[in-house]
DNA sequence: CAAATTTATCGTATATTTGCGATAAACAAT
DNA sequence: ATTGTTTATCGCAAATATACGATAAATTTG
């Protein structure tokens, strides 16, 4: 039951599926690790968080897939950090949507 | 299956209830709607989305339960506009995110 | 009071998400 | 070649999300 994605904007689609990435505590924890910690391997990360290796990895997964981190093989081990182009977009994407809403935040003080 | 909420931070999970409250583009658009007109009807809403009246209404429900936006009755029709105190709270906790990055932002341009 | 307007809620169908154990896949080390 | 290490994937169960038509609820208007 996936929205018709012509009748919203491409920046909307962009952000939501950004925000959607960040929408669960796990991937919060995970991204602000590798933001950090500039790279690391993914069993650091599964011994960082309170859930089985089989879920930490599904929700790196979904990061790989909203394009936010990219993880490098390095046997036996993968490497993850960030990815700087996409994390840019989203900060980019995000950064507007708040600074567009600054004058509401300046008239709410006033109330 | 909810998450086991105490092994998370408090920061982490408000981050995400917000991320997951901007997760849809029906979402987004209706708080960027609501960010840009001050307040506005509901039926107004309802107007400008490309989805059924009973559909926007459960959109709207959740962007409440998120505390991002408020109504208030104006018979017969209902008022929505964000809700200031959360919408800086969800604000600071992004920003503080994204530049706590910063530096990543900074190396990967060096790269 | 009856009719119209506006929005929320109910019921339902389908899809997606979350989580885990078990297992596979890839490679290193012995 | 066998064993150990590391991570992804499969299969499954339960919960949540998305969407809509139908209907209820609240109030205004005629």
């Amino acid at each position: 039951m996936a929205y018709p994605s012509t009748d919203y904007k491409e920046d909307e689609i962009q952000m939501a599926r950004f925000a959607k990435a960040l929408s669960h505590p796990a991937r919060i924890a995970i991204v602000k690790l590798l933001a950090s910690m500039d790279t690391c391997f993914c069993g650091e990360i599964v011994d960082v968080l309170p859930i089985a290796q089989a879920t930490v990895s599904q929700h790196l997964k979904e990061l790989k897939e909203s394009g936010l981190i990219q993880g490098s093989i390095e046997p036996p081990k993968i490497r993850y950090c960030i990815e700087p182009e996409n994390w840019k977009k989203a900060q980019k994407l995000f950064t507007d949507f708040w600074d567009q809403s600054y004058q509401l935040k300046v008239n709410s003080n006033l109330v």
